[in-house]
DNA sequence: CATCTTGTCTAGCACTGCTAGGATCGGGTC
DNA sequence: GACCCGATCCTAGCAGTGCTAGACAAGATG
């Protein structure tokens, strides 16, 4: 047994190691340029390699996607965690949030952008995009006034994709980003 | 002279033709459909013809985003004419926006999801764009209180693109989009 | 030591956006 | 009306894409 359990060990590395650089190259060089034969080339393994960890191009985006959903929870826990009141915390997740967006544009892409062929928002929704959501929804259920946390939460997170979106793609002049958020934060949650 | 303007007329005709056709394909298919040989065949003409037009396939996706901001900012402004007062007017402008992303969700993706090699929020920025903004920001400079006009209408606009955009990749459940859109009007709106 | 499974690679498919070069058609000139 | 020449269009092809069938070799098992 011990000679399957060293291969399940190399065969898991393996995976991360294609994870890994699916995720290094995208944030490189954007998400076009991360091909499964550059990606084979990188992990030095052949193309067909990649198709016996992953059933295609698709399922990889979703591998990255879901490592960025644990990271961004963590991103929003530990500013939420580091402020004191609920406004503060708010300023704060929106703040980490957005950050977040900046610094792994491919990470967010992979999440909010492209098809990773994930479930959002159902039964079998993967557990670190409930965590993620779980992770707002922390936060923002405080300052959700009279309004449903769920249906409130939801209703943020757009406003915070809407200007990670729309900001990152050119869309909206980067300036201001600041000023904007704060809008959000003061006219969305109520005190 | 006469023969030169036919011919122009003509080669007008066939530009419209082939950012209609391109448009009608993406609606019906996704834009991944839309391939320079699908898009050659159904106009009946080869592929080189389409260069004779544009640059590329990224210039066609421009042209049907043009189009497509000439009827957004119709739509915001029929709907918003035809409330009476300022809250009125911001909860049709916002169910306006939403609508025509989910009518034409492939021109919501030409104009803000995808690269046309359009210029936003710039000097060189086409007129259809400048316009489509202007048409926010007529209504929604009654409600952005305090805030600058401009910025207000940016962000507002943010919050109904992160709406569209969520909802549209499956990412938001479509159910509760009415209460979504209510909550921003009734807290991002200053009455 | 022979066998057989497991894993990997080579080679190839059908498709993509885009382009070079040749053929053909039409208008302008004699 | 005949010719030429330029504009216009198409055939064929390039390099690249995601993905897969089948050959092959290395390893574990008897």
């Amino acid at each position: 047994m011990s000679v399957q359990e060293r291969k399940e060990r190399e065969r898991a590395a393996r995976e991360r190691l294609i994870v890994a650089t699916a995720r290094e190259l995208a944030e490189q060089q954007g998400w076009d340029a991360v091909t499964t034969r550059r990606l084979a080339e990188r992990i030095e393994y052949s193309q067909p390699v990649l198709y016996s960890h992953f059933r295609g191009k698709r399922e990889i985006i979703g591998a990255v996607a879901l490592q960025g959903a644990t990271e961004l929870a963590a991103a929003v826990r530990a500013a939420t965690s580091a402020a004191d009141g609920p406004r503060a915390r708010v300023a704060a997740l929106a703040r980490a949030y957005l950050d977040f967006a900046e610094r792994n544009p491919a990470v967010y892409d992979a999440l909010f952008e492209l098809d990773g062929g994930l479930a959002y928002a159902q039964e079998d929704t993967p557990e670190p995009l409930k965590d993620a959501f779980a992770a707002l929804l922390e936060t923002l259920t405080d300052v959700a006034g009279d309004a449903h946390p769920g249906l409130f939460t939801e209703t943020f997170w757009a406003a915070l994709h809407g200007l990670a979106s729309l900001t990152r793609t050119g869309r909206l002049p980067p300036a201001d980003t600041e000023q904007r958020l704060e809008l959000i934060v003061s006219r969305l949650a109520t005190t």
